[in-house]
DNA sequence: TTTTGTGCAAAGAGTTTGCAACTAG
DNA sequence: CTAGTTGCAAACTCTTTGCACAAAA
């Protein structure tokens, strides 16, 4: 992800889009950001920037197929990068905490569903709600 | 669904609340409201019912296990009775139409997927977005 | 009569928009 | 230079809350 992207996107190359880009791949150990955490970082990073631009650069970078927009329980947003695979989540009630998976049956499933249903499939959400036993970390 | 269900709940037996228990269980072809249009359903029907009384009732409804609050994409909550079958969503993104279903292959995965990853599964959330090829009717 | 519920208006949280100043190309 | 972008404040949408009045038990 780089200048580049934003230019094929039709984008111009600005100082808030190349930061914002640069959190969302390496924005620390999560990577699910709320437009508000995007732009405390910013501002804990010394950039001077707005919310609305947040929101506005968020906005466009989903639209250009940059970003995901996720909508884990309700009110708030969520941005990550959109690496082209096309992964749901599993939270932790307790600590926030997102992981992603993909799971090939419930894929299929799914197309089997839309199919079975007469529609044309176009996307999906999965979120898993649970608690963390916390011992075996391995994703 | 009826004053019992009121009562075994701790909630008094009100005009409001057993309204809005009416709507939910026959508003129509569609039954999955928002709290805006249950509250435009009772105002048609000549009920005097503020919309926070609505939003209050449906929260109360759904901490008492008698209400389903569904977290479609964007912005605002739906609400469904909760029959205890623990279905999922078909979206039409053109007629906005939604549909349920149930999928006892995706249930399963979602157990071991949960379990794999260490979590002790609470719940989850499933929407699948399409859009209706209008022919076959038959849910 | 005591407790719980209600309508209304106001407040909140998250997100979007209008606008003058600013900046990339 | 010109079109696109930004920060700020104000606006908006959905939802919750404070409070005096009203209704249920």
């Amino acid at each position: 992800m780089s200048s580049k992207d934003l230019k094929k996107a039709g984008l111009k190359v600005t100082v808030p889009r190349l930061k914002i880009l640069e959190i969302l791949e390496n924005g620390g150990e999560e990577d699910h950001f709320s437009a508000e955490e995007v732009y405390h970082l910013l501002r804990e990073q010394g950039e001077d920037v707005g919310l609305a631009t947040v929101y506005r650069v968020l906005t466009q970078f989903e639209q250009a197929g940059i970003v995901r927009r996720l909508n884990f329980d309700n009110n708030t947003s969520r941005f990550e990068l959109d690496r082209g695979d096309n992964h749901d989540h599993i939270v932790c009630l307790k600590t926030g905490h997102i992981k992603e998976f993909v799971d090939p049956v419930i894929e299929e499933r799914i197309r089997q569903i839309a199919q079975e249903k007469g529609f044309d499939l176009e996307s999906h959400n999965l979120v898993i709600y649970g608690t963390y036993k916390n011992a075996k970390e391995k994703t």
